[in-house]
DNA sequence: AGTAACTATATCCACCGTGACTATATCCAC
DNA sequence: GTGGATATAGTCACGGTGGATATAGTTACT
Protein backbone atom coordinates (compact mmCIF):
# COMPACT_ATOMS: atom_id res chain seq x y z
CA UNK A 1 0.00 0.00 0.00
CA UNK A 2 1.19 3.64 -1.59
CA UNK A 3 1.24 6.44 1.78
CA UNK A 4 -1.03 9.58 0.69
CA UNK A 5 1.67 11.23 0.07
CA UNK A 6 3.41 8.90 -2.79
CA UNK A 7 -0.32 8.62 -4.71
CA UNK A 8 -0.46 12.22 -4.90
CA UNK A 9 2.44 12.74 -5.81
CA UNK A 10 2.17 10.11 -8.65
CA UNK A 11 -1.06 11.97 -9.55
CA UNK A 12 0.18 15.25 -10.02
CA UNK A 13 2.97 13.50 -12.43
CA UNK A 14 0.52 12.09 -14.21
CA UNK A 15 -0.59 15.42 -15.65
CA UNK A 16 3.22 15.66 -17.19
CA UNK A 17 6.59 16.12 -15.87
CA UNK A 18 6.55 19.06 -12.82
CA UNK A 19 9.25 20.15 -10.21
CA UNK A 20 8.57 19.91 -6.79
CA UNK A 21 6.75 23.14 -5.72
CA UNK A 22 4.83 22.67 -8.69
CA UNK A 23 3.36 19.58 -7.25
CA UNK A 24 2.75 20.76 -4.30
CA UNK A 25 0.04 23.65 -5.84
CA UNK A 26 -1.00 20.63 -8.22
CA UNK A 27 -2.04 18.59 -5.53
CA UNK A 28 -3.21 21.63 -3.56
CA UNK A 29 -5.56 21.69 -6.58
CA UNK A 30 -6.86 17.89 -6.77
CA UNK A 31 -7.81 17.74 -3.23
CA UNK A 32 -9.10 21.35 -3.19
CA UNK A 33 -7.18 21.97 0.46
CA UNK A 34 -8.89 19.46 2.18
CA UNK A 35 -5.40 17.81 2.22
CA UNK A 36 -2.11 19.47 2.24
CA UNK A 37 1.05 18.23 0.87
CA UNK A 38 3.56 19.63 3.23
CA UNK A 39 7.50 20.72 2.43
CA UNK A 40 8.89 17.99 4.42
CA UNK A 41 6.26 15.50 3.51
CA UNK A 42 7.13 16.25 -0.15
CA UNK A 43 10.79 16.58 -0.84
CA UNK A 44 10.79 13.40 1.44
CA UNK A 45 8.67 11.42 -1.13
CA UNK A 46 10.15 12.77 -3.98
CA UNK A 47 13.40 11.25 -2.80
CA UNK A 48 12.17 7.58 -1.49
CA UNK A 49 10.10 7.95 -4.70
CA UNK A 50 13.06 7.84 -6.94
CA UNK A 51 15.59 5.44 -5.04
CA UNK A 52 11.84 2.81 -5.23
CA UNK A 53 11.96 3.82 -9.26
CA UNK A 54 8.52 5.35 -9.25
CA UNK A 55 9.64 8.74 -10.58
CA UNK A 56 12.77 10.11 -12.41
CA UNK A 57 14.18 13.34 -12.43
CA UNK A 58 14.96 14.89 -15.81
CA UNK A 59 18.11 16.13 -17.29
CA UNK A 60 17.74 20.46 -17.18
CA UNK A 61 18.06 20.53 -21.28
CA UNK A 62 15.22 17.82 -21.01
CA UNK A 63 12.90 20.48 -20.21
CA UNK A 64 13.46 24.31 -20.83
CA UNK A 65 16.67 25.19 -19.44
CA UNK A 66 15.76 29.09 -19.47
CA UNK A 67 13.64 28.65 -16.34
CA UNK A 68 14.51 28.82 -12.32
CA UNK A 69 17.42 26.83 -12.29
CA UNK A 70 16.45 25.99 -8.64
CA UNK A 71 14.04 23.90 -10.19
CA UNK A 72 14.34 19.74 -10.27
CA UNK A 73 11.82 18.11 -12.66
CA UNK A 74 10.46 14.57 -12.56
CA UNK A 75 8.20 12.74 -14.55
CA UNK A 76 6.57 8.92 -14.06
CA UNK A 77 8.43 5.93 -14.72
CA UNK A 78 6.28 3.18 -16.43
CA UNK A 79 6.70 1.25 -13.20
CA UNK A 80 4.75 4.64 -10.99
CA UNK A 81 2.47 4.86 -13.81
CA UNK A 82 1.46 0.99 -13.01
CA UNK A 83 2.06 1.48 -9.30
CA UNK A 84 -0.67 4.55 -9.74
CA UNK A 85 -3.17 2.80 -11.51
CA UNK A 86 -2.79 -0.15 -9.29
CA UNK A 87 -3.75 2.32 -6.17
CA UNK A 88 -6.34 4.45 -7.79
CA UNK A 89 -8.32 0.94 -7.94
CA UNK A 90 -7.73 0.19 -4.51
CA UNK A 91 -9.50 4.02 -4.35
CA UNK A 92 -11.95 3.02 -6.14
CA UNK A 93 -13.11 -0.20 -4.47
CA UNK A 94 -12.99 2.33 -1.59
CA UNK A 95 -15.47 4.71 -3.04
CA UNK A 96 -17.60 2.73 -4.31
CA UNK A 97 -18.21 0.60 -1.01
CA UNK A 98 -19.28 4.06 0.20
CA UNK A 99 -21.13 4.41 -2.71
CA UNK A 100 -23.13 1.34 -1.89
CA UNK A 101 -23.82 2.40 1.92
CA UNK A 102 -25.49 5.51 0.69
CA UNK A 103 -22.53 7.96 1.74
CA UNK A 104 -22.06 9.14 -1.53
CA UNK A 105 -24.65 9.38 -4.26
CA UNK A 106 -24.04 7.23 -6.67
CA UNK A 107 -22.86 8.35 -9.76
CA UNK A 108 -25.42 9.21 -12.19
CA UNK A 109 -24.92 9.77 -16.15
CA UNK A 110 -22.96 13.05 -17.20
CA UNK A 111 -23.63 15.02 -13.48
CA UNK A 112 -21.14 16.94 -11.93
CA UNK A 113 -18.00 15.88 -13.44
CA UNK A 114 -16.32 18.77 -15.68
CA UNK A 115 -19.61 19.59 -17.41
CA UNK A 116 -18.03 22.09 -19.86
CA UNK A 117 -16.36 19.66 -21.84
CA UNK A 118 -18.23 18.08 -24.61
CA UNK A 119 -15.04 17.16 -26.12
CA UNK A 120 -14.44 14.23 -24.27
CA UNK A 121 -11.69 12.51 -26.00
CA UNK A 122 -12.28 8.74 -24.62
CA UNK A 123 -9.69 6.66 -23.87
CA UNK A 124 -8.46 5.23 -27.03
CA UNK A 125 -9.61 1.50 -27.39
CA UNK B 1 -7.99 13.86 7.57
CA UNK B 2 -8.84 10.17 8.77
CA UNK B 3 -6.57 7.13 9.37
CA UNK B 4 -7.02 4.70 6.70
CA UNK B 5 -7.83 2.11 9.36
CA UNK B 6 -10.95 4.23 10.84
CA UNK B 7 -12.50 5.22 7.32
CA UNK B 8 -12.30 1.37 6.86
CA UNK B 9 -13.68 0.61 10.23
CA UNK B 10 -16.59 3.44 9.17
CA UNK B 11 -17.35 2.18 6.04
CA UNK B 12 -17.96 -1.36 7.82
CA UNK B 13 -20.33 0.14 10.40
CA UNK B 14 -22.05 1.62 7.47
CA UNK B 15 -23.64 -1.26 6.87
CA UNK B 16 -25.01 -2.10 10.76
CA UNK B 17 -24.02 -2.49 14.03
CA UNK B 18 -21.18 -5.01 14.05
CA UNK B 19 -18.80 -6.44 16.46
CA UNK B 20 -14.93 -5.83 15.94
CA UNK B 21 -13.93 -9.07 14.61
CA UNK B 22 -16.71 -8.71 11.94
CA UNK B 23 -15.39 -5.66 11.48
CA UNK B 24 -12.51 -7.38 10.63
CA UNK B 25 -14.30 -9.70 8.19
CA UNK B 26 -16.07 -6.73 6.44
CA UNK B 27 -13.12 -4.97 5.93
CA UNK B 28 -11.42 -7.86 4.09
CA UNK B 29 -14.25 -8.19 2.14
CA UNK B 30 -14.82 -4.24 0.23
CA UNK B 31 -10.79 -3.97 -0.28
CA UNK B 32 -10.59 -7.31 -1.42
CA UNK B 33 -7.65 -8.30 0.60
CA UNK B 34 -5.77 -5.24 -1.05
CA UNK B 35 -5.69 -4.15 2.62
CA UNK B 36 -5.40 -6.19 5.69
CA UNK B 37 -6.66 -4.72 8.97
CA UNK B 38 -5.11 -6.55 11.53
CA UNK B 39 -6.10 -6.66 15.33
CA UNK B 40 -3.91 -4.19 16.84
CA UNK B 41 -4.77 -1.64 14.26
CA UNK B 42 -7.85 -2.54 14.64
CA UNK B 43 -8.96 -2.18 18.34
CA UNK B 44 -6.89 -0.01 18.79
CA UNK B 45 -8.42 2.06 16.15
CA UNK B 46 -12.28 1.50 17.98
CA UNK B 47 -11.14 2.30 21.11
CA UNK B 48 -9.62 6.22 19.98
CA UNK B 49 -12.76 5.94 18.13
CA UNK B 50 -15.33 5.38 20.85
CA UNK B 51 -13.77 8.41 22.41
CA UNK B 52 -13.85 10.70 19.72
CA UNK B 53 -17.21 10.14 19.21
CA UNK B 54 -17.47 8.41 15.82
CA UNK B 55 -19.29 4.96 17.20
CA UNK B 56 -20.55 4.22 20.14
CA UNK B 57 -20.83 0.54 22.42
CA UNK B 58 -24.17 -1.01 21.62
CA UNK B 59 -25.46 -2.83 25.05
CA UNK B 60 -25.77 -6.57 25.32
CA UNK B 61 -29.43 -6.53 24.95
CA UNK B 62 -29.46 -4.28 22.48
CA UNK B 63 -28.62 -7.24 19.38
CA UNK B 64 -28.95 -10.55 20.96
CA UNK B 65 -28.00 -11.84 24.58
CA UNK B 66 -27.23 -15.07 22.54
CA UNK B 67 -24.69 -14.81 20.44
CA UNK B 68 -20.97 -14.93 21.78
CA UNK B 69 -20.29 -13.36 24.82
CA UNK B 70 -16.91 -12.09 23.95
CA UNK B 71 -18.35 -9.70 21.15
CA UNK B 72 -18.95 -6.43 21.63
CA UNK B 73 -21.03 -4.76 19.25
CA UNK B 74 -20.75 -1.23 17.89
CA UNK B 75 -22.03 1.35 15.50
CA UNK B 76 -22.23 4.69 14.22
CA UNK B 77 -22.79 7.65 15.61
CA UNK B 78 -24.39 10.62 13.58
CA UNK B 79 -20.56 12.56 13.78
CA UNK B 80 -19.40 9.03 12.57
CA UNK B 81 -21.63 9.09 9.76
CA UNK B 82 -21.06 12.22 8.69
CA UNK B 83 -17.35 12.00 9.08
CA UNK B 84 -17.03 9.47 6.65
CA UNK B 85 -19.20 11.22 3.79
CA UNK B 86 -16.81 13.72 4.48
CA UNK B 87 -13.90 11.45 3.98
CA UNK B 88 -15.63 9.52 1.27
CA UNK B 89 -16.09 12.79 -0.88
CA UNK B 90 -12.14 13.76 -0.20
CA UNK B 91 -11.92 10.24 -1.37
CA UNK B 92 -14.25 10.52 -4.76
CA UNK B 93 -12.33 13.44 -5.32
CA UNK B 94 -9.04 11.81 -6.09
CA UNK B 95 -10.52 9.50 -7.66
CA UNK B 96 -12.00 11.83 -9.98
CA UNK B 97 -8.69 13.12 -10.44
CA UNK B 98 -6.87 9.89 -11.14
CA UNK B 99 -9.76 8.87 -14.07
CA UNK B 100 -9.38 12.80 -15.74
CA UNK B 101 -5.80 11.63 -15.95
CA UNK B 102 -6.81 7.99 -17.34
CA UNK B 103 -5.20 6.10 -14.39
CA UNK B 104 -8.82 4.65 -14.49
CA UNK B 105 -11.66 3.95 -16.94
CA UNK B 106 -13.87 6.60 -16.77
CA UNK B 107 -17.51 5.57 -15.53
CA UNK B 108 -19.54 5.66 -18.43
CA UNK B 109 -23.81 6.21 -18.28
CA UNK B 110 -25.38 3.15 -17.80
CA UNK B 111 -21.66 1.29 -16.88
CA UNK B 112 -22.39 0.79 -13.31
CA UNK B 113 -19.35 -0.72 -11.72
CA UNK B 114 -20.88 -2.17 -8.53
CA UNK B 115 -20.28 -5.90 -9.28
CA UNK B 116 -16.28 -6.77 -8.00
CA UNK B 117 -15.68 -8.72 -11.50
CA UNK B 118 -15.85 -5.40 -13.46
CA UNK B 119 -12.52 -4.65 -11.83
CA UNK B 120 -10.33 -4.77 -14.75
CA UNK B 121 -12.62 -3.11 -17.47
CA UNK B 122 -11.74 -2.47 -20.72
CA UNK B 123 -7.76 -3.12 -21.89
CA UNK B 124 -6.64 -0.31 -20.91
CA UNK B 125 -5.45 2.39 -23.78
C1' DA C 1 18.94 50.01 -6.55
C1' DG C 2 16.70 48.40 -2.42
C1' DT C 3 13.58 45.47 -0.33
C1' DA C 4 9.82 42.60 0.50
C1' DA C 5 7.26 38.63 -0.89
C1' DC C 6 7.19 34.65 -3.33
C1' DT C 7 9.40 30.57 -5.28
C1' DA C 8 12.10 26.46 -4.46
C1' DT C 9 14.52 22.83 -2.25
C1' DA C 10 15.95 20.51 1.82
C1' DT C 11 16.63 18.92 6.70
C1' DC C 12 15.29 18.13 11.58
C1' DC C 13 12.32 16.58 15.25
C1' DA C 14 8.31 15.07 17.89
C1' DC C 15 4.18 12.63 17.28
C1' DC C 16 1.48 8.81 16.39
C1' DG C 17 -0.66 5.26 13.36
C1' DT C 18 0.61 0.91 11.61
C1' DG C 19 1.85 -4.00 11.38
C1' DA C 20 3.25 -8.06 13.33
C1' DC C 21 3.66 -10.67 17.20
C1' DT C 22 2.03 -12.35 21.39
C1' DA C 23 -1.35 -13.30 25.09
C1' DT C 24 -5.67 -14.83 26.78
C1' DA C 25 -10.02 -16.72 26.71
C1' DT C 26 -14.31 -18.58 24.65
C1' DC C 27 -16.99 -21.18 21.21
C1' DC C 28 -17.86 -25.10 18.26
C1' DA C 29 -17.00 -29.52 16.00
C1' DC C 30 -15.42 -34.05 16.52
C1' DG D 1 -11.47 -32.70 26.07
C1' DT D 2 -8.74 -31.55 22.40
C1' DG D 3 -7.95 -28.54 18.45
C1' DG D 4 -8.94 -24.83 15.61
C1' DA D 5 -11.47 -20.85 14.76
C1' DT D 6 -13.41 -16.83 16.98
C1' DA D 7 -12.71 -12.68 19.68
C1' DT D 8 -10.45 -9.02 22.12
C1' DA D 9 -6.36 -6.77 23.65
C1' DG D 10 -1.50 -5.22 24.67
C1' DT D 11 3.43 -4.45 23.30
C1' DC D 12 7.13 -2.76 20.43
C1' DA D 13 9.83 -1.28 16.50
C1' DC D 14 9.31 1.13 12.22
C1' DG D 15 8.41 4.81 9.52
C1' DG D 16 5.42 8.47 7.40
C1' DT D 17 3.64 12.93 8.59
C1' DG D 18 3.39 17.79 9.84
C1' DG D 19 5.45 21.83 11.06
C1' DA D 20 9.24 24.55 11.85
C1' DT D 21 13.44 25.99 10.26
C1' DA D 22 17.27 27.02 6.96
C1' DT D 23 18.91 28.83 2.77
C1' DA D 24 18.85 31.12 -1.40
C1' DG D 25 17.29 32.60 -5.97
C1' DT D 26 13.40 35.23 -8.43
C1' DT D 27 10.00 38.65 -9.17
C1' DA D 28 7.44 42.84 -8.26
C1' DC D 29 7.13 47.27 -6.53
C1' DT D 30 8.74 51.74 -5.55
Amino acid sequence: MLTPAVFQVLLALADGPSHGYGIMQKVDEFTAGSTRLGPGTLYRSIQRMVVDGLIEELAIAAHDETDDDRRRYYRLTPKGLATAKTEAERFAALVDAAQQRRLLPKPTAGMRRRSAKAKAGRPRG
